[in-house]
DNA sequence: GGCCCCGGATTCATCGGAGGAATCGGTGCA
DNA sequence: TGCACCGATTCCTCCGATGAATCCGGGGCC
């Protein structure tokens, strides 16, 4: 068999992308799993019918994707392809997006959370539940200073949305919740919300999901979840007409 | 200023790492918009002090992510942006996984989707609303065939979903479900369909969604087009646990 | 004047080779 | 047994050269 010879069924593909188009077969073919280990560059380069160059540029970019993982010195591994992982270059892709389209981001994010915050009324461990209990209470305290320490609320507003999102148990839904609301869309969140008590009405918000979550019921987790990211997302600039 | 001396902030960052990073803070910075012309890569590769090679392997990663789009003998540059285009690298990374975690990529798609629902029906043109009906009278004369065209009808369920997502108005919203349920996911999907009556009863599905689409009843068109997504949840494999 | 063909310049695509850096594993010594 | 050393392996980075695609302007033709 000519290297390449049976891929000419798509023609304009440049050779990088016979090398993602290649890896990719290799793992849905079963023959290559998470872990395993790829065949050192000149041997996969010859097998894929590229040199070694371009190979390395499909190789990076599979990386950058979070399908592989490169090691110097060592080897290259397929990564465990956990959706976490796999998502991670999303986020990438959402910092990119400045301040005007924050808002189908956010109502996705809404979305997201809110199911999640239903699911993780029924299965939030008592340690999360706790874990939640003592972040309300740090940003609590943080809201009772005089000058408001803006950096902490904010990790502590992030550690609180994280745990509920995770509980919720959908690894996807973690993933995407991260990706979308992640440390610097965050932080482009709360720069943009200079109303007078935002963040103490987002600790009431909090302390309101806590509660449902505490006595496991999930419609009222959700429309706590809902009601304070309908309220931080009609901060946002942008048209309104997103929401019914 | 030295070519990297400003960016020993991260140690263990490789010379394409900082090429993506580079190109990200040039985006970001407003020094680089949608459309505009990256410099040649001789010139782009002196300013971030890396080799051709290295400016190469990260720019072809930017281009796998959607970022970036090169044209030989043109030149690099940046594309609209689009969360369509960013998301699309997302659909390969979902297609790499297995059947065995399907389900909580189809929980999102069933939330996102019923989110969609519920939007459409406020803004669906009467374009759009008439589409949908031709598809569905296609997918109809397709099941009053003696011998069913599966591939026909997942054409049409496919693009039943597809109207019906994008005219939720939502464009992050369209391409996650693009990239969750796209080709690949959906045929993996109908394959493990073998239920009898499975493509009636999502007949009949749509044509509920499609009445509450036309009706303009938002609530209708959300319960309708989750109780649907809940149905095909239910067929597939793996753990239960993702419903209350 | 308007149109078409064509050749040079520009730019990305691909290749091959070389040396450096990090890791791993075996060897010899205390 | 435990440890330092060293060679082999593997990825990382760079460089130079050639090919391919596109763009652009000149020149000829109608």
């Amino acid at each position: 068999m000519h290297p390449r010879g049976n891929w000419a069924i798509i023609q304009g593909m440049s050779r990088t992308d016979e090398v993602v188009d290649g890896v990719r077969r290799m793992i849905t073919g079963g023959e290559l799993g998470p872990g395993d280990r790829l065949p050192v560059e000149k041997d996969l380069a010859d097998r894929l019918g590229v040199s070694r160059g371009s190979l390395r540029e499909g190789v990076r970019a599979l990386t950058v994707l979070g399908v592989l993982d490169t090691r110097q010195g060592d080897g290259t591994y397929v990564t465990s392809l956990d959706p976490a992982r796999l998502m991670s270059s999303l986020q990438f892709v959402v910092d990119l997006h400045g301040d005007t389209s924050a808002r189908p981001f956010h109502a996705v994010r809404r979305v997201l959370e809110t199911e999640a915050a239903g699911l993780a009324a029924h299965r939030i461990t008592p340690a999360a539940l706790e874990e939640a209990r003592v972040v309300l209470e740090q940003a609590a305290s943080t809201l009772a200073q005089d000058e408001i320490d803006h950096a902490a609320f904010i990790e502590a507003d992030t550690a609180f949305h994280r745990i509920v999102a995770d509980q919720g148990g959908n690894p996807v839904i973690t993933a995407l919740v991260e990706a979308i609301a992640g440390r610097t869309a965050r932080e482009r969140l709360w720069r943009g919300l200079h109303e007078e008590g935002a963040e103490a009405r987002t600790q009431r918000d909090h302390e309101a999901v806590w509660r449902a979550l505490a006595t496991g019921d999930a419609e009222a987790a959700r429309v706590r979840m809902a009601a304070h990211l309908l309220d931080v997302e009609e901060t946002l600039p942008g048209p309104e007409a997103t929401e019914d």
